[in-house]
RNA sequence: GAGUCUAUAGCUCAGUUGGUUAGAGCGCUUCGUUGACAUCGAAGAGGUCAGAGGUUCGAGUCCUCUUAGACUCACCA
């Protein structure tokens, strides 16, 4: 044996793990039945953004391999199972900034050139996570590995969406939508970060009609939009207004007259107490719009420059420039009274960062009423048991006020919504492509129809808009009846509502009740383990969509871990140049350190700071045990050489114990009990530390010192502990562990078996 | 605006249902290398457990308030 642990043999412990077929669970002949006498074992994997190197976050699946070597051992059939995600516009905005290195954007092309541009990007790319994650020893089953752009795995995301429209549960609407003008795309309110922004409040009147020199003035962080006005509100309990019954405004710029209304929601000691309304650009106003049936004029467009529907002179401006505009020409009018310093909360888009843009757009949605409700008992009966538990609070106050889920998204990378419209039918369906000369064209059916092929529109389509009145078709030869002139939607599902299949789809759940035996026998899956930042992203979407699908929840814990900081506990990012990168570590030092490191005396649920110093300080560890099983080898070896008739055996003879020897006996069965209750109690941290106290400072400062100076009588305690402790450590250092205890049967000739399939230590009796 | 969490040694953090002199890793000081390991060993310094009050025979641990910080959610002009 080396005189230090080299962890490069780490590749082939690897490899001999996945020969054994350790990772690939048996599934029984009559899975249901079987899945009655004896539960598996069984995780599905966060699916990792197929085209992204892993970082230290993902290093943290680490607790999953805990927890899934742990029940291997415990004999439970047991499966976790890999995939790797799409990641809808995540991959694509890494790939339009690929783009725009060449010069390029995703206006250059269309729809079908590009997904498929993406495609090879994510394929290209998509071992790389796999590498890792094998590198970083985790037992994942890779005879069922899944991708989100699998075409079973889309079926059963079509099959899920077509039962849901026919349900009523998916629907469509033009309501106000998070949009972002960059991104070009909608977002759902999970997707729109809050930022206090230093603006100001700016007070302009508006005059009166009918009354000579009476104004009302309103106060307002968004001068830009009164272009879209379609009324002023004011509080009918607010005497200053009164007496203006019936009055109309003269909205300043546009010259058009405009209603004043009542409206309980308006605060009368706000600004003036007199709010302009825009009912296509802000929700509330959106709502008053509704109740009080103003007029929606959208003055945005979806590339965020003002449209036709604003005064010429401001046409082809930005918000920020519109605003200038505005701004200076309410001044010279004489309009603008004051403005106000004021810092306010804006939505800004959680990917390019710019301010979101609310605009009213049809999109698709799902009515989540139906779905929250059974997800929300579930969680609150602990039949979904989310831990830590102060995760369940937050996870049922926003299960509580959830919102209708927009589920469309104006991206291609995706899966592309599974609904046909017959253009015939639907004239007004507002159309982008490339023609044949390669220029952009925008228009309607009706218009486009005249200068155009439907086969050059086909072939060159980016998007479409369908008014939410068009007829729809959940089939293209259901369109086709009509008449040839059929598109597909344009819209891709939010990713979520892809992976929020994901359990079930996995395992081989079927639209027509035929499900496969891994979905019988499998499902629902025990633990789902991911960082806390997805709750409701993720495993709140997992849990509505596993029980309307199945009419059983997903997975029956919810551990939630947490973030990997540097080592002063600040986010890793890019930008700070804080980084860890997991393999780099692990080819340093081992993957085992670096596993190690993650999780040792980390409270649940808290952060994790993760340092160079702390793996180095595993890395000692790993080469403590390494070390201290060689000098157990030697003075075996060193005993054999005065007594060659020696049997070398763990087996004990009580008759001869030392109280030194007790005493290890005690204190290991003492880890074997604590380390078997941490685990089951997702304590980790706990069950770690205590391991590494146990073996470096009981057995190696302590009985191993006193065994230098024994006979051979020592020889079965000294064994015993090393493969109990190897045992209590596989899960946590799975490569070093194996690695001895092969080494230890070579030896002294033990039976032959992989410490991966043996079984979990009880308590010694002595 | 609503809610959650954190505050323990120079640094990063453990400390399960309250119970004997509060722990670890790293760092620091002194000493030790011819047969497991210097990726080591021995010894040691260092904490009025953020502050105030309360419950209790007993509080780092439970309650209240204060201060400081982190985070989540949210349509207030």
């Amino acid at each position: 044996m080396d005189k230090a642990y080299n962890p490069s043999s780490e590749g082939q412990i690897y490899d001999q793990w996945l020969k054994s077929g350790a990772f690939t669970p048996v599934v029984p002949k009559n899975p249901k039945e079987a899945r009655l006498k004896k539960e598996p074992f069984t995780i599905i994997l966060p699916p990792p953004n197929a085209n992204n190197p892993l970082h230290a976050g993902h290093a943290l699946f680490t607790v999953e391999d805990i927890l899934v070597r742990y029940h291997r051992m415990l004999g439970d059939p047991t499966l976790w199972l890999p995939g790797t995600d799409h990641a809808g516009i995540e991959t694509q905005f890494v790939f339009e900034k690929y783009l725009q290195k060449q010069g390029k954007s995703r206006f250059d092309y269309d729809r079908e050139t590009l997904f498929k541009l993406i495609f090879d990007y994510v394929n290209e790319n998509r071992d790389v996570a796999k590498t890792q994650m094998q590198r970083l020893g985790f037992s994942l089953d890779w005879t069922r590995e899944k991708f989100t752009m699998d075409t079973d795995h889309i079926a059963r995301v079509y099959a899920i969406f077509n039962r849901m429209v026919n349900e009523g549960l998916v629907y469509r609407d033009e309501k106000i939508v998070n949009y972002c003008t960059f991104c070009g795309t909608a977002f759902s309110n999970l997707e729109v970060e809050h930022k206090n922004v230093n603006s100001h409040l700016w007070y302009f009147k508006y005059p009166i009609v009918g009354e000579k020199d009476r104004f009302i003035t309103v106060a307002t962080t968004r001068p830009e939009t009164m272009l879209g006005d379609t009324a002023v509100a004011v509080n009918p309990k607010d005497k200053r207004y009164s007496d203006l019954q019936g009055k109309k405004l003269l909205l300043p710029l546009v010259n058009k007259e405009i209603p004043i209304i009542f409206e309980d929601s308006i605060d009368i000691k706000f600004g003036t107490g007199a709010v302009k309304v825009t009912p296509s650009h802000s929700p509330e106003d959106y709502e008053m719009g509704k109740k009080f049936n103003l007029e929606f004029v959208r003055i945005f467009d979806y590339d965020g420059r003002a449209n036709q529907n604003v005064p010429e002179r401001y046409r082809g401006l930005f918000p920020n420039q519109l605003r200038q505009a505005v701004i200076t020409d309410l001044t010279e009018a004489g309009l603008m009274t004051k403005i106000k310093d004021y810092s306010h909360e804006v939505g800004h888009c959680y990917k390019c960062g710019r301010p979101i843009e609310p605009i009213t757009a049809p999109q698709w949605f799902v009515k989540i009423k139906p779905l929250a409700e059974p997800a929300t008992k579930a969680v609150k009966s602990d039949e979904v048991k989310i831990f830590p538990a102060r995760f369940k609070k937050s996870f049922l106050a926003w299960m509580k006020d959830i919102k209708d889920w927009p589920i469309s998204r104006q991206i291609v990378w995706g899966h592309r919504i599974p609904v046909w419209y017959n253009l015939d039918e639907n004239q007004t369906i507002m159309i982008t492509f490339i023609d044949q000369k390669g220029e952009t064209v925008t228009g309607n059916w009706e218009t486009l129809i005249k200068t155009n092929s439907y086969q050059d529109i086909k072939k060159g389509l980016q998007s479409l808009i369908a008014p939410t009145d068009s007829k729809f078709y959940l089939s293209e030869s259901d369109a086709l009846k009509i008449s040839p002139n059929v598109l597909q939607e344009t819209d891709t599902f939010d990713t979520w509502f892809s992976s929020g299949q994901w359990p079930y789809s996995t395992l081989g759940w079927s639209p027509d009740g035929h499900h496969s035996p891994d979905f019988e026998y499998f499902y629902p899956t025990t633990v789902l383990d991911t960082m806390w930042d997805i709750l409701f992203f993720w495993v709140a979407r997992m849990i509505m969509m596993g029980i309307y699908a199945t009419g059983q929840i997903p997975f029956k814990v919810a551990h939630m871990h947490s973030r990997v900081t540097d080592s002063k506990g600040q986010k890793m990012s890019k930008s700070k140049g804080n980084v860890i990168d997991p393999l780099v570590m692990s080819n340093q030092y081992g993957a085992d350190a670096l596993r190690m490191a993650l999780v040792i005396g980390v409270a649940p649920g808290s952060d994790i700071s993760l340092s160079e110093d702390k793996i180095r300080a595993q890395r000692n560890f790993v080469n403590k045990i390494w070390n201290a099983s060689r000098f157990v080898e030697m003075l075996i070896d060193r005993l054999q050489e005065r007594n060659p008739d020696l049997k070398i055996s763990s087996e004990i003879d009580k008759s001869k114990l030392t109280t030194a020897d007790k005493d290890i006996l005690e204190k290991l069965n003492k880890i074997t009990i604590s380390t078997t209750k941490n685990l089951e109690n997702y304590r980790f941290g706990q069950a770690s530390e205590d391991l590494y106290q146990f073996f470096w400072h009981e057995f190696c400062d302590i009985y191993i010192e006193n065994a230098k100076d024994r006979g051979e009588e020592t020889i079965s305690v000294l064994l015993t502990v090393l493969e109990t402790s190897l045992k209590l450590l596989h899960p946590f250092i799975p490569f070093i562990t194996e690695t001895i205890y092969q080494n230890l049967q070579e030896k002294f000739n033990f039976k032959k078996e992989l410490l991966i399939s043996s079984s979990w230590p009880n308590e010694i009796k002595y």
